[in-house]
This record gives C-alpha cells, structure tokens and sequence, in this order.
DNA sequence: TTTCTGATGGAACAGAAATTCTATATTTGA
DNA sequence: TCAAATATAGAATTTCTGTTCCATCAGAAA
C-alpha cells in the first residue's frame, strides 16, 4: 500500500499502550516523560486540554504534539481520541468483563479463579470489619497505643506479615516500635525489657502461636497494656488483653484473607499518629 | 442562607440525575429534550463539545447553556464536569458504599474516619487488581514459578510483610522458597546460590528500594526467569522481569493500602500449589 | 574542538469552542 | 384578544485550544 511507510496510530488503547512499551527505552527524555504520564494517567489525557496535561505532565504542549505523531498519529487530539475510546467501552463493558471472567472461570483454568476468588474473600474480609469493628474500642486502642513509649508488636506465622507491615508503618511515622515474632529465642530476652510505660500489640488467629500468647501474657502480668487483635471471643488472647478485636477473616479454600486485618494495621497505625500529633 | 435561591449545581451525577427527573416536567420543550437527551446519552456529553451535542439533540448551543444554567451551573462545561466525573469514578463498585461510610465519617471521630478510609481505599485496590490483572499472564507466572526448585522472594520495606506472607504460605504448602529482604548482608550470598533451575518473585513500588532491583536483576542476568509486582510500566523492576503485574494500590492520606498486593501473593501461592499438584 | 543531528521550549497563529446578546417566536394570564 | 413574560434561534463575541514554526540547546560524530 502506498501510505504503507506510517506505521504506528494504533487505534485501540491496548495496542497503543503494547507499543509505547515497547519502544519506551528508545523514547528521548521528555517524550519519555509523557509516556509515562500518559500510562499512569490515562484518565487525565481522555479528559484534560493539551495545555493541562502539559501542565500536570511538566511538558510543552507542543512536546504532546510531538509524542502523538511519533506514534504515528496525526496530533494530539487523534491520540486522545483513543483514550477516550478506552473510557467508552470500558464503561460499557465493565460488568459484562466480570461476568465474563466469573462465567469463563468454571470453563478456564483453575488459575485465574483462584485469583478472583481471593479478591472476592478480601472484599468479604473487609465489610466484615466495616461491621465489626467498633469505633469507640478503635479510637481507645489507639489512644491507649498513642501513649506508649515503645509499642513491642507480637506475632508469629500467619500473622507475622501484620506485623513486619506495622513495624514499617510505624518507623516511618517515628513511633518507637519493636518486633518480636522472629525465630530466635531473643524476643523473650527483648521482652523483659519493656518498659511501665510501654504497650503490646498482639495478633494471633486460631492455631494460636503459642509464643505469642505466652509473651503477651508475660506482659500483661506485669501491668503492661496489650491491645489485640484475633478472631474469636474465646482466644486466649482475649484474655489477658486490655483491649481486644474480634476479626473473621474470609477464606478461600481454607486460606484466609489478610486484607481485612492489614486494612485495620495500617489504619491502627495512622490513628496512632493522629492521636500522638493530637496530644 | 442568603444565596439560597441558587439551589441546585449537585456535584456528582446521581444527584444530578436526581434533580433533572424531578424538575422535567416543568421544564421548557427544548431543555425537556435536552433532558431527555442528557440521561440517555451520558457519555456523549462527556466526551462531546457543546456544537456536536448541540447537533445530535437537535438544539441550539445555546440552549445547552441554559440549560445548564437553569440547573444551577456556570455553564455548559460546569454541567459537562460533572458527566466527565461520572465516567472517571464507574470503574469502581464499591463507590457508593464509600460515599455513604464517608457521609458518616464526619459525624463519627477521627480515628473511625482513618479506619474506615483505609477500608475504602482496599475494596477500591481489590477492584483495581480485578480489573488490572490479565488472567493469562497470572496463570503463565503460576506455571513459571511452579516449575522453579525454590522460589526467591525479593522485597523491602513496604513490601516486605507481602513477601513474609507469601514465605509463610509456600511454606505450608510444602514448596522450597528463601527469603531475601532482611537488612543484613547475607542475602546476597544466600541469591548467589540460586540455582538454575530457581526462580524468584519480587515486589518493589514506587519508591524502589535499590537492593530490591539490584537483587533482581543480578538475577536476571544469570538466566533466572524473574516474576515481579510492581506499579507501574515503568519501573526499573519491569526492565528485568520475565513477567511482571502492574498493580496501583489505592492510598488514605499518601499510606498506600496492601490489600490488593496481599490479595494477589496468596492467590499466587495457592496457585502455584495447584499447578504443582496437577503436574 | 568543531560540526551536525535532532530534541526542546516557547511564541505565534488559525481555527474552534463556549458563551452572550438580541430579535423573534411562543406561551401565559387576564 | 391582547399584553406581558418567557423561551428560542441564530448571529456575534470572546475566550481558549491545538498546532505549527523557528530559535535554541544538548549530545553525538567528525
């Protein structure tokens, strides 16, 4: 064909986005810059002006211009059109696409049900914990937290996860803050030397770890609050807890979901901050 | 109030629609058609100008302008924002039910508002992650990691407890993995003995820990096919990955839910279970 | 170094966009 | 039926948008 040399002007947005990819690396620094805006932001190109997306992306409008044509359209309005196209059938076809996946999951493979199905037990898990968990005990837990100098975090296995996710959170908003849930036997030594003015947070699902029940105890006896999270009333956590959360995480095939109870850690430690920069 | 007599300009659709069903009756022909018009072709009034509507509903320009204005709006494209917004907020299905946890959130404390923001911002990653996922490329890394001898997880910081997790899971399912994310300097020592028959999973986001690509690429550079979380096409981790998911965590005030990320390696874990069990 | 190639920024332009204005038509109320 | 009020069409206006063009700049090649 005659017009054979332009090759580019993908018209649909996987095939535009298959081909900024690809050709990324090749890409001279501020048409680089676009693509990734664009990649990143593709609502905003659908609907902003040239001059606006330049604005946000930190670019010439002209440089847009550039970009569209290096992909072989004939400027930036053609290549806004195909990202308004993707808005388009994406609305339309949104739920037809779930359906499609749940109905194509019986049929197809055994992967890609386990997915959804583990996207389906965490948004259970997480209207769970909407219902469950009660405002009130939320803000005294965090309170009671917010007042600690070091906050010793116990957990182990399954929980153990929570746990490593709180101690980052917490560093980063300067809580003092102190694991205890490895292997090695020095938790009990680190343990003992917490202090009065301390607080535990323990986590700990059926099966019950053990350790993590005797090391919450241990504190307990020695007047130190712990405040914890598990999933029944009968655990032998809530017993020797100040404050305790009852939590029944969905599960897949037996697997449980940690969204719910990594949804309440990160929000735990951001109320903690709250309530220290409160103070 | 003293400006009370400009009632209208909802802000978002649903009030929007609301209010032009209820006033229709009344409304003059033309802004009647226009009415009619505007809720049976919403997404022509996001994406068109006011001409080519104006064309397609068979009025005048103008009259979109008083329409719009009859309703309480600046103008046309004030009107027109609100159908724009429409379309950038359908993707997710728990929308609504954010609005109406967040409309009680400013009754509730501060502490309960943080917890059931973080709450939102999970059900809005988990629908990301639906959306996001290709179920083939899910089911080819599955596969991938199944057939390794150990399976390497590479994470720091913030994405560390998702790599605990997952060691926690392979582990319980009886599959050989190894851990590299610690601080100390034995990680790389224990990733030089990987073997050829390996294969590793990392997970790194915005912010990349350096050891983490570092890690993954030494590793890919010796043949050992790498799967990677990540999120964005433009992440150093990408470069060097055989396979990689680009997945965007939903965040309350900058903290960047888990949930979806944690959604994802359990699924992964189980999967790769399945796979093994079937070969 | 010098030269050359190609990327970049920014101003200028042409055209299209939304909005306003006004004469005309239509409805409303007595 | 007539007048007043309101709605409408279409032209006029003004704002803004996408695009183009060109001078400058950075980096590669000679």
């Amino acid at each position: 064909m005659d017009r054979g040399e332009i090759q580019g002007a993908p018209k649909n947005f996987e095939a535009l986005r298959a081909l900024i990819l690809e050709r990324r690396r090749e890409l001279p620094k501020r048409l680089a810059q676009v693509a990734a805006f664009a990649l990143d932001n593709p609502d905003e190109i659908a609907f902003g002006t040239a001059a606006s997306i330049a604005t946000d992306a930190e670019v010439q409008p002209s440089t847009l211009v550039r970009f569209s044509q290096t992909f072989g359209f004939d400027g930036f309005s053609a290549l806004q059109a195909v990202f308004r196209a993707r808005l388009r059938e994406r609305n339309s076809s949104y739920e037809d696409r779930l359906v499609e996946l749940e109905g194509g999951d019986a049929v197809a493979a055994g992967s890609a049900a386990i997915l959804n199905s583990f996207v389906g037990a965490a948004h259970r898990s997480l209207d769970n914990l909407s219902a469950a968990i009660d405002p009130q005990k939320f803000e005294s837990a965090s309170r009671l937290l917010a007042s600690a100098g070091t906050i010793h975090l116990i957990a182990r296995r399954r929980s153990y996860p929570i746990a490593t996710y709180m101690a980052y959170a917490l560093s980063q908003l300067k809580i003092r803050c102190q694991i205890a849930g490895t292997a090695s036997g020095i938790d009990d030594d680190l343990l003992a030397l917490a202090d009065e003015g301390d607080a535990a947070f323990a986590v700990s699902f059926s099966g019950y770890a053990p350790e993590t029940v005797a090391q919450a105890s241990a504190l307990a006896a020695r007047g130190i609050p712990v405040v914890s999270l598990t999933d029944s009333a009968f655990s032998p956590l809530a017993e020797c807890s100040t404050i305790w959360f009852e939590l029944v995480e969905a599960d897949h095939a037996g697997f449980r979901s940690l969204s719910a109870s990594m949804a309440f850690a990160m929000a735990l430690a951001v109320a903690i901050a709250e309530e220290r920069r409160r103070a």
